[in-house]
RNA sequence: GGUCUCAUAGCUCAACUGGAUAGAGCAACUGCCUUCUAAGCAGUAGGUUUCAGGUUCGAGUCCUGAUGGGAUCACCA
């Protein structure tokens, strides 16, 4: 594959520093890069840091290393030294074998060498309101990096924890007890978790009329706060949750279901899933158990009121609440308890936790939590911190009705390609289903690309007056190219072979060097978990095939040789294409 | 206030983790459909990489400071 002519190249490095300055280095010394698209050749070795080794000015040392390195490469056609760059340039011989190799390969891109047992815990909503953009995000980005990693070679558990309880919960349970006259989804045509999602909102509502009436009564805000009607019942309910109430239990299970069969559908339609589901209402009592055993071992204390907490102040944080004075847990309890529970089952090697970065603080706290209490999988705790989802008025807060819904956000999208695709008259002759189907893959695949394609650290400003693009650097950009291939491939009539005797098109060897870097980028994606390399490879994969689309005629070159060869390219991007927006989750239409 | 983080073209983002002349898309302008899909291609214009120092063969990238955003430091999750 790919890596071993670098790997060779590298020795070869080695060997020319040997050879000609008796100066022993290691291959992990020897940085080989790609040339600068501005410079002649395709790989670069810089000689600038070891001038020091070859005591001689950078254009001699590096023509010395050249033709030592030349001499011993038939593949290598040329090369030269800019200042203290040596650029190579590879034969068109090796670029047509590497492409045949490409060809007959069972998947494109080179695997781990050492595949671990990782879990990708992403998603993690909470049963009180729909998903809006913020989780979307969250979902995209967990669904790509599981498929990336799987891809590599690693073993991937695909994770879900579900925030079930808690005194968020309660607040809509009980403003649909309060407000809502039995409602069901049925009964008022919603899908069940904007259903719940709407008390949760009624609650805020409410509560904050009441605050403003105490308030209006001569109450200080605290007082309000304390006194709190709405609050207090909220409480209650939660203690009577926490007791086993059946009552309350039962209005639990109700709404939750309802809530758990809308997220299927939105989970449904952005294509992503899970291997295993975790919800907190079933770990916080392992949690609240790990406590008391720490407890008792010494690595937390007790305050007078009975709450427990560990020190962290020595790592250069602070005390942080473990179990409330009344017994009942908190977010930290909870996560102990799933972080242990999940090991219990999957015994894997790394955790990896997709969470916005507002919870920095918490994951940090969390392992060295886990470490104290001398968990053996505290090490492979990982918080992937992604950037939030901001609209151009600031944060996304559903409690305000300031969010972009999910589900809303989906429709758009398919409405908009659908406008799209009938402006251009590109729905002739095609079925009503096909057509819908099309749509949504065309919406969504633009979607997915948008939010994926973001360094995933950043955050992203999302202004929902301007809607996602169609033209450019776009999903769309990438599935049309993709149709096209496949048109092409449709009308072939001989099938794609590389002939070696060919001479190649500059944007030919172009596509074919941009082949070749692809192990390179699927190595980077999977270490930095960032499904944005993978898009931005996409990207450039759609680019450097137009280009050579516009400039080399495919089906009617002049050569069988050439049109095989042409074929060949065409195959090889349409199955790169595939590949790489397979990771991202996104479909690749035949057709557009 | 402490800690963390971000600042690149009018806008949205890149820049192979210290390499060569900082690249794309959108918006603007100019060409290219009687030939394989023009949701495309080729080109023009747009930059003191927030500012001031420092480190070295070399800095958008590392260090120090300043300015301006954001997050966090809850008996919320």
């Amino acid at each position: 594959m790919s890596n071993d002519f670098i790997i060779s190249l590298k020795q070869s490095v080695v060997e020319a520093f040997a050879s000609l300055y008796q100066h022993s280095l290691t291959q992990d010394e020897v940085k080989i890069e790609n040339t600068n698209p501005s410079f002649e050749g395709s790989f670069t070795f810089v000689v600038f840091p070891f001038l020091r080794i070859t005591k001689s000015k950078p254009e001699q040392s590096g023509e010395a290393i050249g033709s030592f390195i030349a001499a011993k490469h038939d593949e290598i056609k040329s090369f030269n030294v800019v200042k203290g760059f040596l650029n190579f340039e590879l034969t068109d011989a090796f670029w047509l074998s590497y492409l045949s190799n490409l060809q007959t390969a069972k998947s494109l891109g080179q695997k781990t060498t050492s595949p671990q047992k990782v879990m990708v815990e992403y998603s993690s909503p909470n049963t009180n309101k729909p998903l809006h953009l913020g989780h979307v995000r969250n979902n995209l980005l967990g669904y790509s990096i599981s498929k990336i990693l799987a891809y590599y070679g690693h073993n991937v558990v695909k994770a879900n924890l579900i925030n079930d309880r808690g005194i968020h919960i309660c607040k809509s349970m009980l403003a649909y007890q309060l407000f809502a006259n039995g409602e069901t989804p049925s009964s008022g045509n919603i899908k069940g978790d904007h259903l719940v999602g709407k008390y949760y909102v009624m609650f805020d509502k409410a509560y904050k009329e009441e605050q403003a009436a105490l308030i209006a009564g001569g109450l200080s805000e605290e007082e309000a706060k304390k006194q709190s009607s709405l609050m207090t019942q909220a409480r209650d309910m939660l203690t009577k949750w926490e007791q086993g109430d059946e009552e309350t239990l039962a209005l639990w299970e109700k709404l939750n279901n309802w809530v758990y069969a809308g997220f299927d559908i939105s989970y449904k339609r952005m294509g992503v899933e899970f291997d295993a589901i975790y919800k907190e209402s079933q770990t916080y009592l392992l949690g609240k158990e790990m406590v008391i055993k720490g407890l008792s071992d010494g690595v937390f204390f007790k305050k007078d009121d009975g709450s427990i907490w560990v020190d962290l102040t020595e790592d250069g944080l602070d005390q942080k609440l473990l179990l409330r004075a009344d017994g009942t847990s908190v977010y930290m309890t909870q996560d102990i308890g799933t972080a242990d529970l999940k090991y219990q089952d999957h015994n894997m090697d790394e955790s990896i936790y997709v969470v916005g970065n507002e919870q920095e603080y918490h994951f940090k706290v969390l392992k060295l939590i886990l470490k104290k209490l001398g968990k053996p999988y505290a090490e492979g705790v990982q918080h992937m911190s992604y950037g939030m989802v901001e609209l151009p008025s600031g944060k996304l807060k559903t409690r305000e009705g300031k969010v972009v819904d999910a589900d809303d956000l989906m429709d758009e999208m398919y409405a908009t390609a659908q406008e799209r695709t009938e402006e251009q008259g590109k729905t002739d002759g095609l079925e009503p289903t096909a057509l819908s189907e099309l749509f949504e893959t065309l919406g969504l695949g633009a979607l997915k690309y948008f939010l994926l394609k973001v360094d995933p650290t950043k955050r992203i400003l999302f202004n929902p007056a301007e809607s996602i693009d169609f033209h450019g650097n776009t999903g769309t950009f990438i599935q049309y190219t993709f149709a096209r291939c496949s048109s092409i491939l449709r009308s072939a009539s001989i099938t794609p072979t590389v002939s070696d005797s060919v001479s190649l098109d500059p944007t030919e060897k172009t596509l074919i060097e941009h082949f070749f870097r692809f192990d390179e980028v699927l190595k980077d994606a999977a270490k930095q978990m960032s499904p944005a390399l993978i898009a931005q490879y996409l990207y450039d994969t759609a680019k450097h095939y137009n280009s050579f689309y516009n400039q080399c005629p495919i089906l009617k070159a002049d050569t069988d040789e050439l049109v095989g060869l042409r074929l060949g390219l065409t195959a090889t991007t349409a199955k790169m294409l595939e590949t790489c927006g397979d990771l991202l989750g996104m479909k690749m239409p035949s057709k557009m």
